[in-house]
Parts: structure tokens; sequence; C-alpha cells
DNA sequence: CTCGCTGCAAATGCTTTGCACGTTG
DNA sequence: CAACGTGCAAAGCATTTGCAGCGAG
């Protein structure tokens, strides 16, 4: 619990950002937590920090490799990057919404990872999302 | 130019739903185009059809496997999938939003498709988005 | 002390909905 | 002609912005 947090203020620092108490309270909102519409990590925050500071900050996060945002449907969900919390991707019935992790071998998440190198850019994330029919909603 | 659209007639049917001008008029708004934002694409039909039928059309169409969504900052893109253009994969920079094309070897295409059917989904499609700092923002 | 960060409040812009009417199959 | 799909208009949210004041370094 100590050592996200310090992981996370030194990469603030690192790119010469304040380490700031919204920051840190965003951040806690975030760790440990499944994806999060904005929406409820306003609320969750709303008694330290405004609705234009979360949007503020996340986007400076996800600039920063701390976030990444997820998409289900119209609405945008965010969580920490794999800096701060094991490493995953998700699937998605397209149907009902349902959202769960999955494991990738390590050989494709490293072929992803080459694929940023061979354009010339700095690899900071990526974004897997296999997209399908859950189980549910095929008998239907 | 014939083929696509009657693959996409196809598939509206094969789902019991409706052929109408409005649905064509969007499909073809889609077909042969880079990732678009809803803004633009409302702004491109919208002597043909409402923007509110836009949005129920792209809700279908994402269902129905014709159309995939992609994010860029908060915005969300759309474009065909595979069924109706060559598929391919985007590398995007975190800091000037710059969107690129890249290709995808046929192993790892491969080994994604299997992720779904592991968890017994049935396969439509996936989103696979690396996200780096492009060679001109590294320069700053 | 200075510059970066935040709250506030307002302006925009995006998405969803209900309902009545037109179209498709 | 029965369902399904659409337009319209309004409601409800989400996102962005400018500016003045506070706080971190």
């Amino acid at each position: 619990m100590q050592r996200p947090l310090q992981q996370f203020e030194a990469t603030l620092k690192q790119h010469g950002h304040s380490v700031t108490a919204s920051r840190r309270t965003l951040f806690l909102a975030l760790l440990d937590k499944e994806p999060q519409l904005i929406g409820t990590i306003v609320r969750t925050v709303s008694a330290s920090m405004n609705r234009s500071s979360v949007y503020r900050c996340l986007e400076l996060f996800e600039q920063l490799g701390i976030v990444r945002r997820l998409q289900k449907g119209f609405k945008q969900l965010f969580e920490l990057t794999d800096l701060f919390q094991a490493h995953h991707h998700h699937i998605h019935c397209i149907r009902c919404g349902a959202l769960e992790a999955i494991d990738v071998s390590t050989e494709v998440e490293h072929s992803i990872e080459q694929l940023a190198a061979l354009h010339n850019y700095q690899p900071t994330n990526h974004v897997l999302e296999v997209e399908g029919i859950c189980p549910n909603c095929q008998q239907r």
C-alpha cells in the first residue's frame, strides 16, 4: 500500500509535475479497483476534489502512463496501468456488456511490445480488448 | 464498391434487422474512411438522417460486428471492422494524438482469436491499440 | 516568491428517451 | 398491415474553459 503511492509520486516528479493532495486522492481512488466510469470516480472523490480537476488529472495521468482507458459502449472506464497493478487484458461481451479479465501469453505480450519499437515509438502501454458474445448471450 | 454493401445488407438480414436508407447511408459514410468522430459522421450524413438515428445505428452496427470503436482521449472514433476493410490495428501517440495503422503478424492475430474461444466467447472482433510516444514528441 | 494546480461557474457539446409517424418485409 | 425504424424535441449528462486565488517547490 506504500509502494504504489511512492512509485506514483516519483512518476509525477520525474516529469516535472507537482505532487498535490488532489492527485494523491485520485490515484488512491483508482488503486486496486475494477475499471471505473468517470462519473463514479467523480462521486468517490467529490468530497476532496472538483470534477474539472478529475478530468485534468486523468488526462495528465494518461499521458504519464499512470492510467489507461477502456471503453464500454459509449462510456469510458479508467484503471491504473501495469506499473501499479498486475498487467492484464479484458474480454468484453458486445451484447450484455460483461467484462472479465483474461490472461495473455508472454510471447504475445512481447510481440506487442515490439510493435512500438518497430515504428520508433517509445512504448508506454497497449490496449488489447477481445470482443465477442459471452456464453450466456449465445444461448438467447 | 458493390461487394461491401451487399455483405452489409446480408449481415443485417441474417440478424433479422431491416435494410433502410439511413443504415445504408451511415454504412457508406464509413466505407473506406479513416476512423471518424461521431460528430464528423453526424455532420456527413445530416442531410439524410437524424443524429439520434446515427447513435442507434452505430450501436446496432457494433453489436452486429459491422463497426468497431477506438478512443482518442475523451473522444470516440468509429471505423468498419475487417469484414469490410483490411484488418488492421493502430499505434497511438499519447502526447500529440497521432494515430497510424500498423501490421501485426498472423501468429499474434491468431493467438488473440484463440483467447475468445478459451473463455467460451463467440469471437467477433478484437481491439489492439499500441500506445507510446511518437518520434516527434520524443524529441521535445 | 513564482509557477503550477485547483475550484468555481458557465458554456458547450454529447447521448439518451418518449412518442407519433413513416417504411420495410 | 404488423413490426420495426426514424425524426423531433427535450432532458439529462459529460466535458471544456477562463479566471482568480491557493499551495508546492
